[in-house]
DNA sequence: TTGGAGAAGGACTCAAAGGTCCATTATTAT
DNA sequence: ATAATAATGGACCTTTGAGTCCTTCTCCAA
């Protein structure tokens, strides 16, 4: 593949990525990337065998996307206040569409899990890494000794992501983004409720 | 309208809200509508003016659905004890599909919520009811005494009812109901932050 | 018993979307 | 420079699903 070629991929890949987002696998037609991708029909299926190819490279370009920005953030967690930042980001970015399109993720999960087996299992396999992530973090935060060793990192971490879903999806209905930040308020309360005594200020 | 009219209306409705539960909005087929009802082409359009006015009266009959039961679950919590009987059962049922097709709701609003405005609207006032029935339940805790009076409610409730979507979709995703109930819990846990000491123990 | 209104059946049209094919143009390596 | 390979453009085919229309049937009331 040539230079070129590859420049044309990554133009479909991106204007598919970017129509899947804001209405939907379903409702997006190859016709549609096309013109946003200004190609040809045929450099579609020159480059992708058929549309669920194309989903499939879809699911996996977004969740490089959301993944890569997750560690960005989540690595540099030490504190509580550390999660409320990263909680601070999500909502804001959010509150950009007043909540419209919710997480490229979740939506993403939400459409194809009960229709395309494959395509499920790569979605899981992301939130899967998105959560040993949070966990990672809660971890940390153990080991720094602002969070008890008692806590059970997994379930805080799996509620953590829990509550972002949920709330990124109430705020996708009602167009409102109290609902995500009453849902990681929470859960970062969650995540206080095993803070120690000397690591209870940070 | 005559009963048989009725009758055959009712059977178009319910099994479009089967199907569109099990496939989607955009996966279900007016001709798999038809089959499954088993009436003809023309009695679906004798009843609905389009397959928008056939989503319309999914969503309500399945609003209707969830919030019935919801209705009669939550109307009976006077103590934490009765919100885990409710996760429970929310839980359970959702065991019994391994997690498949989430939560008929939730499915429905990311599905719909961001190309029809209308649909929205909808389901964003069954939320709305929702939120109510569980800021309710958590009043009900308050006045009795089991949760402290400096409790939000609404945040709490919101709180409910995000942690419970997330888990819905977490376990769509992942076929495994853990997600939803370490959700679950994890709201729970943080109405038993404002437990009193009297009522720490129901 | 019969006439009429509403219910039911199913053939048909039309548009759109997925997917194929081939001729033409650009790129690259020798 | 040129042959080989890849990229491009766009016409074309096929399927499917939404929506229309007309005929037949059924049920009830006069």
């Amino acid at each position: 593949m040539t230079p070129k070629g590859a420049a044309t991929r990554a133009r479909i890949v991106d204007a598919a990525n970017q129509l899947m987002y804001e209405r939907g696998v379903a409702a997006t037609t190859l016709a549609d990337v096309r013109a946003a991708s200004a190609t040809s029909k045929s450099q579609v299926y020159q480059h992708f065998a058929d549309k669920d190819a194309l989903v499939k490279e879809v699911i996996e370009t977004r969740a490089e996307d959301v993944l890569t920005q997750q560690r960005r953030r989540l690595r540099r967690v030490e504190s509580l206040r550390g999660f409320e930042l990263w909680r601070d980001e999500l909502v804001e970015r959010n509150a950009l569409r007043n909540g419209a399109y919710g997480c490229p993720l979740g939506s993403l999960a939400n459409e194809i899990a009960d229709h395309n087996e494959d395509a499920r299992r790569a979605i899981a396999a992301h939130f899967d890494e998105w959560l040993e992530m949070l966990i990672d973090a809660v971890e940390r935060l153990k080991t720094r000794g602002v969070l008890r060793s008692d806590a059970d990192s997994r379930a805080l971490a799996s509620g953590l992501l829990s509550a972002l879903q949920g709330g990124y999806l109430l705020a996708k209905a009602s167009r409102d983004i109290y609902p995500m930040r009453a849902a990681l308020d929470m859960a970062i309360a969650q995540l206080r409720a095993y803070a120690t005594e000397t690591g209870s200020s940070t």
